[in-house]
DNA sequence: GCGCGGCCATGATGCAGATCAAGAATCGGC
DNA sequence: GCCGATTCTTGATCTGCATCATGGCCGCGC
């Protein structure tokens, strides 16, 4: 509620940036888990075509919000961002979080407007790839066309698996299944899966899992006592994959 | 759990059944509402093609378990499916309920395997879709693209629509949001928004919205008493549509 | 038409996590 | 490198829904 006191420094939509960034899925070392994965060396030219970069949004900027336009998806080159809904009495509802080589937005294409809103969690660089663009591009490469139907339905498959965790799992369960979904996410990149930043407040965290802020604390205090976790703020390490992956499978 | 004694009528797959039943979509009363809404009269006949019909499911039949090879989505033409995945530990998670005209399974593209199962509630009438041909014939037929796009991207709003309903709201909340959603529902296929029968059970109805069976009938009950709602067993009728709406309305 | 099994309703009690409150640590701006 | 704002932690209390328990109902098979 009060996180609209952050609301000051909202940016203007991607596009409007003229300058584009030297940057190309060719060397960009996320191309083999981003969108590019599906697509062979000779068509990778047309995509590159198409996708658009602009300069890194900062921490709390807005990529895109609830209602506005839908034109493009977006890809995360670095940083982290987070995805959310408002609901009618003000509120927000955490959806997800995005991290580098991971795709969001495709909630807009049912309406030709944006679901959802995305906000930068920390200084964080994006591809947008328009999305009329990537429809006609896709009618031509089938192998292109079933990544983007495997990739929505992944969405799919991952909110379905939220639902299950909000609705029969208990708060230690949720936190656990999040930290080793964040630690499996940095391994698919190379990084350590079991020592990182989380660059999401307690209070994000706690929206996402359906929790209050206190008891996220509580949980990582609890599992830095029993010696599962090493919790320095946002810096977590994962002391004892085992016991974490046990808190988390009681029913998932 | 003991759901699981229900397990006795479990059928072999649609595609199995050689004997097509005389129905097509031209005359279907649901085709403005379903997927050949994104086709012109002309293209109809190649979807109509690929489309498979068989003998209707029985109540408490297996459409697709979870795991089982992915090969088909599925429209509803009558009666009423639920879509459930079953935790690690045996629990069963009901993720929708999918009446006539509506389209389910899109969650097995991205595996290649179904990630949930989808049963009866009561006889069906399903139409089978191929997904391979599906994907063939979108790549000639730009509207039939977009509109799966669109479908996959309807899913998944819902599906954050849902997120939000089980980390936010309160029971009354919950089974007020429900029974709306079942009313519009019922409204797009020019049936009555305020009185019809839930073909699901009570049970499945918590599970769906994160609470127990008795919570369920509680509402219910107190629904009944401020005037709401008249409930009587599985037949429902709201009487006040305001006051309904204003329960739902609390936070989404 | 009777009996049995699954489904539903309702009351009594318990508990996980929300809420309220207050202090400590960290961050960002100058 | 200091100060105010924000974020985080920890404790005390409260509460909505789960759980447990029981009885009624409804539909179906014989």
């Amino acid at each position: 509620m009060s996180m609209r006191l952050q609301d000051v420094s909202e940016t203007a939509p991607l596009r409007s940036c003229t300058h584009e960034y030297k940057v190309n899925c060719e060397t960009c070392r996320l191309s083999r888990i981003c969108l590019p994965l599906a697509i062979n060396h000779k068509d990778l030219e047309q995509l590159e075509n198409i996708i658009q970069r602009s300069k890194p949004l900062q921490k709390n900027e807005l990529l895109y919000h609830e209602g506005s336009p839908f034109q493009s998806i977006y890809a995360v080159r670095s940083g982290a961002v987070k995805g959310y809904r408002t609901t009618s009495d003000g509120r927000e509802q955490v959806t997800g979080f995005y991290f580098p080589g991971e795709i969001l937005g495709m909630d807009g294409i049912s309406n030709n407007s944006h679901a959802s809103s995305a906000r930068a969690l920390e200084t964080s660089a994006i591809c947008a790839i328009p999305f009329d663009s990537l429809e006609r591009l896709s009618a031509s490469m089938p192998s292109l066309q079933r990544h983007l139907f495997q990739l929505m339905s992944r969405e799919i498959t991952e909110d379905q698996l939220l639902i299950t965790l909000l609705s029969k799992n208990s708060a230690d369960e949720r936190v656990a299944t999040l930290l080793l979904s964040i630690a499996s996410r940095n391994a698919r990149r190379n990084l350590s899966a079991s020592q990182f930043r989380l660059p999401m407040s307690r209070v994000d965290i706690g929206n996402y899992l359906g929790l209050t802020v206190e008891t996220i604390s509580r949980v990582f205090s609890r599992m830095q006592k029993t010696g599962v976790l090493r919790v320095d703020n946002k810096e977590i390490e994962i002391l004892d994959q085992e016991a974490l992956q046990l808190a988390a499978n009681i029913a998932n």
